[in-house]
RNA sequence: GGUGAGAUAGUCAAGUGGCCAACGACGGCGGACUGUAAAUCCGCUCCCUACGGGUUCAGAGGUUCGACUCCUCUUCUCACCA
């Protein structure tokens, strides 16, 4: 029971530091019915959850599963600091309204992985307001400046003279704190979280809480481009409010490499399955795409429902198997006679004019599945069908 | 506080008086090929109803027929010293 329970625990972990910890936690449980608390941090700097975020989620759902309480942090005081993670540049610090406008929404995304009877909603502003200057000292003396530079980002920024705010220093020892403060068994986070989460295990033995959290890290999931983590500001993210159709496709268009990733770290497919869908890829019994449409199917149904799942997979086969229109368009409308690339822009489809003859020059637009020749096209009263690319359409009636 | 180096398009990075809307790389976009994949190949990549015009090289002034390139001040970054 406890190994197999380990088992899933550890699946698609990077690292996990104490094991032995949690194994002990785990039997407490199973022999006692004792719970333990595992602690996750998220940053309510962005109102909406992608898949990179759900990789954390579904680990913690699987805590849940055996015994744990998940304390659900969020960085109300830490956003206004901003976690240098990751980042190459100081990050804007949030306001007191930003914040709390983002946390709902946020939550409600959570709860669709998480189980709401095993969740506390902690806020990190509650001890860290009380802190005050004086405790910050002191927490600050926990830490030397050249194992604060140790740190990747940190070094980094600084080799690529990139400046570093003197309050980012601090994010980690208040991360940390907050793990003293919790007294949390169990800390969570992304394998960039290191540190941070580390912090967490040296704070809590210097403030002598007479425990040091197991810390457990999940990879960072990559974006679609399959190189950079998954991000908002980077754009390469799959969101967890993205439409069915979005979702579908977005994950479709993934390599097959970064699939297997995918399915590692998204899919509730047992490591044997997976492994299974592997060889049968390799040894070409299984055609990739196939395989593909399975996860895209999973992914979507988790988010919407598989009545939809189903239908996003029909749509997309309509418009790319097929080449079809697809059948949600955007609809626009205007008076008078309108220029062709001026169209374009006013349907969004196009940033500029110059790109917008940039892309009729190169055979790239078509008006009711018409290759556009003439970049001077004026339109006239009508209805149009505009296409850009193969991805981006607009209807436009012009009056 | 002192001294020195630096700030160029989405990013990195050339350019040190006219040949610069600015080499190159990455990214992005369009096309071919496909499985809306990846890889590869071709083209494009500031804005403007465009064989022309407008606005760009941290910001503000100045020198010059002419400045991304020279000078002055300002802002920011980095390094060394204190």
């Amino acid at each position: 029971m406890i190994q197999e329970a380990l088992r899933e625990i550890q699946r698609g972990t990077a690292e996990i530091i104490d094991i032995e910890r949690i194994e002990k936690l785990l039997k407490a449980y199973f022999d006692e019915g004792k719970t333990y608390t595992v602690k996750a941090g998220f940053d309510p700097t962005a109102p909406d959850l992608h898949l990179g975020h759900t990789v954390l989620l579904q680990k913690l759902a699987i805590f849940q599963k055996y015994g744990a309480r998940v304390q659900f942090l969020i960085g109300s005081f830490t956003a206004m600091i901003g976690d240098p993670t990751g980042k190459n540049a100081t990050r804007k610090v949030l306001t007191k309204e930003d914040i709390v406008k983002n946390i709902k929404s946020y939550t409600t995304q959570a709860f669709k992985i998480l189980d709401t009877e095993k969740t506390d909603i902690v806020y990190n502003n509650e001890w860290l307001d009380e802190l005050g200057a004086a405790g910050m000292l002191q927490l600050a003396s926990n830490l030397t400046v050249a194992r604060m530079l140790e740190r990747d980002d940190f070094s980094k920024r600084y080799a690529s003279q990139t400046p570093i705010a003197v309050s980012e220093f601090m994010y980690p020892l208040l991360q940390g704190y907050d793990s003293v403060h919790l007294a949390s068994d169990i800390e969570i986070g992304g394998t960039d979280q290191k540190f941070n989460l580390l912090m967490g295990r040296q704070l809590q033995k210097a403030y002598e809480i007479k425990k040091q959290q197991a810390v457990l890290m999940m990879p960072i999931l990559e974006g679609l481009d399959g190189v950079q983590k998954m991000s908002k500001s980077l754009g390469n993210y799959i969101g967890v409010t993205d439409t069915a159709n979005d979702m579908f496709g977005k994950v479709l268009s993934i390599s097959d490499e970064l699939m297997w990733r995918f399915y590692e770290l998204l899919s509730t497919q047992t490591l044997d399955e997976i492994a299974q869908l592997k060889s049968g890829v390799n040894d070409g019994s299984l055609h990739p795409k196939k395989v593909k449409e399975a996860l895209a199917l999973e992914i979507t149904a988790r988010f919407h429902s598989e009545n939809e799942a189903d239908t996003a997979k029909e749509e997309f086969d309509k418009v790319h198997a097929k080449s079809q229109i697809p059948t949600d368009i955007a609809e626009f409308e205007c008076d008078g006679e309108v220029w062709i690339a001026k169209a374009l822009l006013d349907c969004n489809i196009e940033p500029s004019t110059s790109q917008a003859r940039r892309d009729i020059k190169q055979g790239g637009v078509k008006i009711d599945q018409e290759k556009v020749t003439d970049e001077k096209l004026v339109l006239t009263a009508g209805e149009y069908l505009l296409q850009v690319g193969k991805r981006k359409f607009a209807k436009l009636k012009v009056n």
